[in-house]
DNA sequence: GTCTATATGCGGATAGAC
DNA sequence: GTCTATCCGCATATAGAC
């Protein structure tokens, strides 16, 4: 079959540790033993650490591809918040690629690049989604607010989740919230929203700042 | 004297691998290398890597808490330029830190505390500083509004350098444009800056959008 | 204060038996 | 596919001479 079920758990595995404990902290051995399988046994299926790495990156870059291609879909503010919420989603279920992205580059520089391009797809994904907002009423503003704010939704969706962990209060271990992260991007776009589609704001403001 | 030369040395030094290598790329064989002492000397001065790090970072603390102290003094739309650009520039002089910052933690757990009580005074100074810019009318913005805007300054501040790296077009290698990061910051003022101080706002959209 | 030399451990990666 | 055993290199840290 496509892949074996090692494989797979190897995959599985190495994304929660990632996640849980940062890639430099997560050795081939630890790795190994979580599994309870021999270092030998994980070289067998991925000669290096770092294949595991770029197999996890591809399946972001995937994950987050498809949510990209949705974005000039967006037409309410509630499908904004759908969209947020998702992105969010996805990028806390990888959530050691943003966190621990200085370290990633170092280590393989061609994820660097990789990033670099992935973070291009981001932009204009979001600049489609806030050309859809105006086209459709939602928000008023110029091209080039349009511009500044696309760039703020990218911004904020890929450095949120890792700054969240420095504002205290919040504890580290427990994992994101979504709709809270939603909840601030939205925060961006509110200056511009029109007064027809105040109220969803209204509605989500009620619920995130109680 | 207070500190031997080669103390200082080592840290200046060290301070500048980490900026340009990254926290994990620089061993204490390359740190020794570069400074052209031997690795025994090194350990003389410092017993481990991490005092090296524990005092770069005390440094960054109090480079921040000097410019946290004047935040209420911030009174005109120039004077905050200017107050993010003095911000950008120290947080860039000690890039490693925030860019680093997972890794940081994972390896240092003590300093992850020390880096949460300094967002905690961040926030504080940026409060204050948006309190003092809706008392002086340069600002109109609610309560909660400010509240958010402070917010979204320190989370700014915190992330935009690291954010910078991933945008394609700009030189990783380049020093950080302070200006530049201090002009989109502004940004997210400026759609509460009343009519009277929006000058400034025009002419540096002029400067840097050019 | 500075050096040379070294201890000790861990990390990635491999060889070869089963 | 999975194991045991091992190699090699690097990293932190130390000992002890000068």
């Amino acid at each position: 079959m496509a892949g074996s079920d090692t494989r797979e758990r190897i995959l599985q595995t190495s994304l929660a540790l990632f996640n849980a404990q940062g890639l430099a902290a997560v050795s081939t051995h630890r790795l190994a033993a979580e599994l309870e399988i021999s270092p030998g046994n994980l070289h067998y299926h991925f000669k290096t650490k770092r294949l595991i790495v770029e197999r996890l990156f591809r399946r972001f870059e995937d994950r987050l591809s498809l949510l990209n291609d949705s974005a000039s879909s967006v037409q309410a503010i509630d499908d904004l918040w759908l969209a947020l919420h998702l992105r969010f989603e996805a990028i806390d279920a990888y959530r050691f690629v943003y966190r621990d992205m200085a370290y990633l580059c170092g280590e393989y520089p061609t994820l660097a690049q990789r990033a670099q391009a992935l973070t291009a797809r981001n932009l204009l994904a979001a600049q489609a989604l806030c050309e859809s907002l105006v086209a459709t009423g939602v928000i008023q503003a110029t091209a080039e607010d349009a511009r500044m704010l696309a760039l703020q939704i990218v911004f904020t969706t890929t450095c949120w989740l890792s700054f969240e962990r420095l504002v205290p209060g919040r504890d580290a271990l427990k994992e994101a919230d979504a709709g809270m992260a939603a909840f601030y991007t939205l925060t961006l776009v509110s200056p511009y929203v029109s007064s027809e589609s105040r109220a969803y704001l209204h509605y989500l403001r009620g619920k995130y700042l109680g």
